[in-house]
DNA sequence: CGGCTAATTTATCTTTTGATAAAACAACAT
DNA sequence: ATGTTGTTTTATCAAAAGATAAATTAGCCG
């Protein structure tokens, strides 16, 4: 516990969110003994403002631990950012401080609160909605990063996984079924709450986007180019397929189907 | 290096196919020299053949493995097995051999050839034999081990899960969407390759159903109690789905499937 | 230029961890 | 019993890895 009069401390600043390529290090070399201008991997861009720096360090931590690991070593790393490894230490008391706001960058940050907006606008077409909605989230979350550091940490035994989906679940399965619900002319979630069947039902489909992630982050495999287009796929056979399995399990008469959809809103 | 008659070796015996509910494992005890029955943790079960300690250690480096990953510790694992740690060197020669033994045993020994028939049993309805096949698929890789040991192998970059997954598709994928084309009296994948987006579809319907282990074993979240249920209810909708999907993937008319439909053996 | 402040590095500590060699000792055969 | 065989343990090494303290030096200010 020497004296350290350093920022340190986890919740440091980085609100600036401007770009994030700073690639353009600002070269010094010493005043004298020129050292010739080999291209030696040793650019020294020595000292940096500590926001600065920190924030450095946070960007090549989450891609160093969503490539390695949270058993990734901390000698790694720095020498990944051309830093010493002591210096980590400067900016982050534990190993661990770092990880915990590694997962607060992955996990923060990426959440559009405008997709609850996209989910409930019933002037369009639910599929289309839908569309839209897992497209942009396809775009936000299937990324190297985000996949492994959510299954880092899930195997790790955090709760953060549980947190986030407990979100996924209220604020996006939630207004699906409901807008489902309407679509078919069911009561409203406040009537008849929710069935697990129906929440299986969208996990189904939100699975099979997710996986698109670790197949291609996690495995390795090649991927369709155009998810947006598998996006448009599942959605259609969702929205096509989700009727025949709820007069299943709602044991609906196929008549009380047809009542309902005369009942709806006609687009 | 030095003399070392001992087993070894990575290939080493254990072939037996025998049941893999091992649950019954041979009781420990002392024969003799009782050292009175206190409830100590040091029971002493010492000396056993090479080929049961060998399977002792695989077995709990299996559950060990999948529950701390591959950077569990060997010391810990000895810990588990009531064994000092330079012995599991007597019966591996690295920790990655061990590692290798445990991959080998989870990914083979699993797979049930009769799945492949099961799917193309033309007597019965699709639908039913994907909800068996699934369901059965489901039993046997929605554990525990089996989960997170394929997760903590796809993230270290091993191309097991790849190689895994190329069964998959060759042996799984590929039977179902031939029933599926029959079903529907498309072309045989024979005539007409299979495209990415038939397989894409399929895709989906596994990493559903996948993807419900995932949630329990990685996630923590609980799931629901009647997984083949599930199954069923997903089989169900992924048929109902496929053709309006098909339809536009292949942007057939809707008459093209009125006859293909026609031609379909009613069941 | 001279000096202060603090970002960064060098040197080092301790614990952990995979791995090895040699001692110990249980089980079996003679 | 007694010796032999080979399983298991004890003792130990060396490298790895998280963490700390002290020395160094870049950059700013007068």
């Amino acid at each position: 516990m020497g004296s350290r009069p350093a920022p340190c401390g986890t919740g440091a600043a980085f609100s600036g969110r401007e770009s994030v390529g700073v690639t353009a290090a600002s070269v010094r070399k010493a005043p004298k003994a020129k050292a010739k201008p080999k291209a030696k991997p040793k650019p020294k861009p020595k000292r940096l403002p500590p926001d600065e720096r920190e924030r450095l360090i946070v960007r090549e931590a989450v891609a160093f631990f969503a490539e390695r690991g949270f058993e990734g070593q901390t000698r790694e790393l720095a020498r990944r950012l051309g830093i010493t490894q002591p210096l980590l230490y400067r900016y982050f008391p534990s190993k661990e401080a770092l990880l915990d706001r590694v997962y607060q960058e992955v996990y923060l940050n990426r959440w559009n609160p405008h997709w609850e907006d996209i989910l409930e606008d019933r002037s369009r077409p639910l599929e289309d909605r839908i569309v839209e909605f897992y497209s942009d989230y396809a775009r936000a979350v299937l990324t190297y990063e985000w996949i492994r550091i959510f299954m880092f940490s899930g195997l790790r035994g955090m709760d953060l996984n549980g947190r986030y989906l407990t979100v996924v679940r209220d604020r996006i399965f939630a207004r699906v079924i409901r807008e489902l619900r309407f679509e078919n002319a069911l009561p409203a979630p406040s009537e008849v709450p929710i069935s697990e069947a129906e929440f299986e039902l969208v996990w189904s489909l939100h699975a099979s986007i997710f996986y698109i992630g670790i197949r291609k982050w996690i495995y390795g495999l090649t991927i369709p180019d155009d998810v947006t287009a598998v996006v448009v796929a599942l959605t259609t056979a969702f929205i096509e397929g989700v009727p025949a399995v709820v007069a299943r399990l709602t044991d609906a008469s196929p008549e009380s189907r047809v009542r309902a959809a005369a009942r709806r809103p006609t687009p």
